[in-house]
Formats: C-alpha cells, sequence, structure tokens
RNA sequence: GACCCCUUCGUCUAGUGGCCUAGGACUCCAGGUUUUCAUCCUGGCAACACGGGUUCGAGUCCCGUAGGGGUCGCCA
C-alpha cells in the first residue's frame, strides 16, 4: 500500500513538471579513494537517468582544499570510465561556486530567513544560520515512500561558518538548483538532511527535487563498512581482479532486482528494467563469493582479444616477461578456467619459468609412490618416440601405453601432469603438453625424476 | 537518550490478500560427465524476527514487542 502510494504521488509531482527532462547527478568528494557504497549511488542515478532518458551529471564537490588533490579528482574519474558511467555536459566544480553561495546566504539574511549569530558562543564570531520554517515536514520518497517530520524535531542550522566559508547544505542545494537536478538519489545517511534541504530549496524560490535514499551496504559481518573495512574502495575490487562491468552488475544487484529472475545482465538490459520502485528499501550485505561468481560469468562473455589483452597486462605486473605467441597459446587454456583477473598469473606460472613450484601433497601422494619412476622414464621415451609432438599425437600414445601397461588413467596422467606443472590441477592435460612443447615437457620430467625420485 | 527508517533461506532477492506445501541466484552437500581441477548436468539442505489483531483466507493490511540501522557538527 504504501509503496503503491508513494509511486502514485511520485509520478504525479513529476507529471507537474512534464517539460523538464529528468536531470540526476553524481556529488562526490575528491578524496583519493571511492567507496563502493558512494559508487552504487552512482550507478542508480545513472541507470536512472538513462531509463527517464534523461541526462546525469558529475559534481566535484572539492571544498576540502586538503584532500582534493588534482590526483584524487583523477581517481574519481577513473573510477567513473571502468564502470563505464558517462556524464552529461562538464563536471561543475565546487569551488567555482562558492561566490554564489555567499550571495545566497545573503539574501537569505536580507529576506530574514537566515540569521546571525556565535552559536554556541564560541567566540569564534558569528556565523549565519538557516531558520527553519517552524511548520511539519514531509515528503514522499521515491524509495522509502511517505517521509514525515515534525516542526518541534527540526532545528536551525549552520549555512556560513563563522570563517566565511559555505556549509554542505547550503552548496549542495544551490548546487542542484544550478544544475537543474530533478531527482536527487543518495544514500540513506541523508534523509534527516532532506527536511533543511527541502526548507532551503522553499526559501530560495526552487522547485523541490525529488528525493529517493538507498539503503546503506553492510560488510560480511552484516556492519557499516567503516575505514577499517579496506575492501570497500572501488580501487581494492579492481585490484583483487574484478572486472568493472562485472562489479558494476553486482551493484546494481544489491538493493535492485529487475523483477523477473535475471541477474547477469547487459547494461541495456539494466537501464530498460530499472525503476525507483524496485529499488529495496533495508540494507544489503556484500557478499565477495556471488561477486566472484558473476565475475567467472563475465570473464567467459570477454572476446579472445580482451581476455589478451587483460591476460598480458597481468602478466606485466606480475614482472613476467611473455613471448607474444606462446602467452595466447597458453591463455587459451585457462581462459575459460579463470574466475578473476588475479586468478590468471598463479594458474600459468609455470608456463614461462623452469624455476616454478611443486606442490608438496602433490608430490607426496602421486609421485613419490613405486613405479612411478618406471611410468615417466616410459612416457618420456614415448613422447621421444614420437614423429610429431602434439595434442592429438600425445593424446592417442598416452591412452595407448595405459591401455597396454594396464596401468590406470589416474597413475599415468597424474605424475605426468606434476611433473611438467608442479601442480595437480589445471588445463587438460594433451593440449596443455602441445603448448609446452616437447623439449620442455622432456626437460621437465627428467629434472622431477633427479629432485624426487632419486 | 530523542527523532526517523528497516526486518523472506547463511547472503542477494521474487512475492502488491487466495497462483506460496514461499520461487530464483550465490554458497554448501550428494551424484553424474571429465585423465586432474574448473566448467557443465541432476538432486538436496535452507527463510516469511516474535506476539496479537483485521479477514472466509496474511509473507502480503493494522497494532505491539524484539532486533538492526540512520541522524542528532561552524564534516560531507
Amino acid at each position: 500500500m504504501n509503496q503503491q502510494e508513494s509511486r502514485l504521488t511520485f509520478r504525479k509531482s513529476r507529471r507537474r513538471r512534464y517539460a523538464v527532462k529528468v536531470r540526476t547527478r553524481f556529488a562526490p568528494s575528491p578524496t583519493g579513494n571511492v567507496h563502493i557504497g558512494n559508487m552504487r549511488a552512482a550507478i542508480y542515478n545513472w541507470l536512472f537517468a538513462r531509463h527517464m532518458g534523461g541526462e546525469f551529471l558529475l559534481r566535484v564537490e572539492d571544498t576540502d582544499i586538503e584532500r582534493s588533490t588534482p590526483e584524487a579528482i583523477k581517481a574519481l574519474l577513473d573510477a567513473m570510465d571502468w564502470f563505464g558511467l558517462d556524464i552529461d555536459g562538464e563536471p561543475l566544480y565546487q569551488t567555482t561556486r562558492q561566490q554564489a553561495h555567499l550571495e545566497a546566504a545573503e539574501m537569505l539574511l536580507a529576506k530574514g530567513l537566515a540569521y546571525k549569530e556565535d552559536k554556541g558562543g564560541t567566540g569564534q564570531g558569528e556565523c549565519v544560520i538557516f531558520k527553519m520554517p517552524g511548520t511539519d515536514s514531509s515528503f514522499v520518497d521515491g524509495i522509502k515512500g511517505e517521509m514525515t517530520k515534525k516542526a518541534e524535531n527540526m532545528q536551525d542550522f549552520v549555512i556560513v561558518r563563522s570563517n566565511g566559508t559555505p556549509v554542505f547544505h547550503l552548496a549542495n542545494v544551490l548546487d542542484d538548483i544550478e544544475q537543474g537536478i530533478t531527482h536527487v538519489i543518495r544514500g540513506d545517511d541523508h534523509v534527516e538532511n532532506t527536511f533543511r534541504h527541502i526548507a532551503l530549496y522553499k526559501a530560495l524560490g526552487a522547485d523541490v527535487p525529488n528525493f529517493a535514499h538507498l539503503p546503506m551496504i553492510v560488510n560480511a559481518q552484516g556492519k557499516p563498512y567503516s575505514k577499517r573495512d579496506g575492501d570497500a574502495f572501488v580501487g581494492d575490487f579492481r585490484d583483487k581482479g574484478f572486472l568493472g562491468d562485472a562489479l558494476f552488475n553486482y551493484l546494481a544487484l544489491l538493493g535492485w532486482s529487475p523483477g523477473d529472475d535475471r541477474e547477469v545482465m547487459t547494461r541495456k538490459e539494466m537501464i530498460e528494467a530499472f525503476t525507483l520502485e524496485r529499488c529495496q528499501s533495508s540494507a544489503a550485505q556484500v557478499d565477495l563469493r556471488k561477486l566472484t561468481w558473476m565475475n567467472g560469468e563475465y570473464m567467459l562473455k570477454l572476446s579472445r582479444e580482451e581476455f589478451d589483452a587483460i591476460a598480458f597486462q597481468a602478466l606485466e605486473t606480475a614482472g613476467i616477461d611473455a613471448e607474444p605467441e606462446y602467452a595466447e597459446k597458453v591463455f587459451g587454456l585457462v581462459r575459460e578456467r579463470v574466475k578473476t583477473v588475479a586468478d590468471i598469473v598463479p594458474m600459468v606460472g609455470y608456463f614461462f619459468t623452469e624455476d616454478f613450484e611443486y606442490d608438496e601433497k602433490a608430490v607426496r601422494k602421486k609421485l613419490q609412490k613405486d613405479g612411478v619412476v618406471e611410468v615417466l622414464n616410459q612416457v618420456k621415451e614415448i613422447f621421444q618416440s614420437l614423429e610429431v609432438f602434439n595434442e592429438a599425437t600425445t593424446d592417442k600414445a598416452l591412452h595407448d601405453f595405459v591401455e597396454t601397461s594396464g596401468l590406470g588413467f589416474g597413475a599415468v596422467m597424474a605424475p605426468v601432469r606434476i611433473a611438467v606443472s608442479g601442480i595437480q590441477s589445471g588445463p587438460d592435460l594433451f593440449p596443455l603438453l602441445a603448448v609446452l612443447g616437447r623439449s620442455r615437457t622432456i626437460e621437465r620430467i627428467d629434472r622431477t625424476i633427479d629432485q624426487f625420485l632419486q
């Protein structure tokens, strides 16, 4: 009922401004790190704007001179780029607006809607305080429905500090007016502010936009993300090997669903299906396992070229020098088994060095057993005698060997695999051998015998 | 403490009074496919916070309780 009511009212208020195009915005302060909670708000704003055929703007709230460095701004823009959040128009930098903010404060003062006072008698001088109208306030939240607050529960608040700088509330509202924002979609932590902001809009003689408040996202312990949760920044997810598209999709689904069973969705599908009414009003918990699964789905959707480019990049950062043609063959082997970008290097390491590690347990359980030396020696001879060494010939040769020797597949394949790769799991053995090549395969078998089976 | 908000499987969710013996996804478990691992296929475990109403009928509406969260800055 509540949902239905809110939907109606929300539509009605939009119809009133029928000629106005929907405009949303992302208004972060550039601090060098973008929290995924903020990024999710950006995603929802973007999705909503695109769904409505409207515009998505960026406003950089860079008034904190200490933290708002050019690097921080670049990091912010990079994060948006990584997610593919394209903006309409030029970003508005809040520092360029200070004069306008101050003039508006003067206007409110002149109209008697604000007053000056040394709040709390600090002796720091007088600040400008906005006078709340003294009436009950209510608005219809696009997600939460009807919200009300009694006059006695709302206090006057500072809009210009005694040092002459504008406070968030004033700047934020004024800039939203300047940018023509029709829908303010932001975190739940702003609901209380909304009552203040609505009063400001009215005092300023501006149309009050629609508001929608997104529930917070919480960590794996179900607690709010704090500064200590190291993995809450967008950059951390990138470092952990997640793809921007996958994180985007995952975050979009964290608090919203299309209403049917779709989960892995294209941008187009998400844009088409996205509505505020379908957003959840309770907090959502981040589940890295599901994110990892979804990332795997996106890794699978990558084209050969895209995957190779990513894999080369990963190799490069790991300091591994790779010959392109060979590396591409290796990538082809692991392409479908990788869940995150970070999985690649550990999975292909042994292809690029003779100095790879042997898994101790694998050596103990599969290699250091009676008869293994003989098996490896015979396999080596078979490989040496092969006219051509490729996937098909090694496959046939080993299968023949298994048959004639009367040994099980496992008794032959496992030792060979460990001898050439050091580990028990990996790509299909024969393609692996083919990529490795005959000489390397034989050398590795020899070395394994010397090292563990003498 | 005051004000506001939230509550369906472990997690993300579907559910707008009868279609719900509550559906899907991730995870986990079992079986199958596979030379290994992953994939893939099949099956399984698992939830309406609690208590009262309203109603012929409640996960869905109302009230209360409990739990959780947000806000109470000359931070944003």
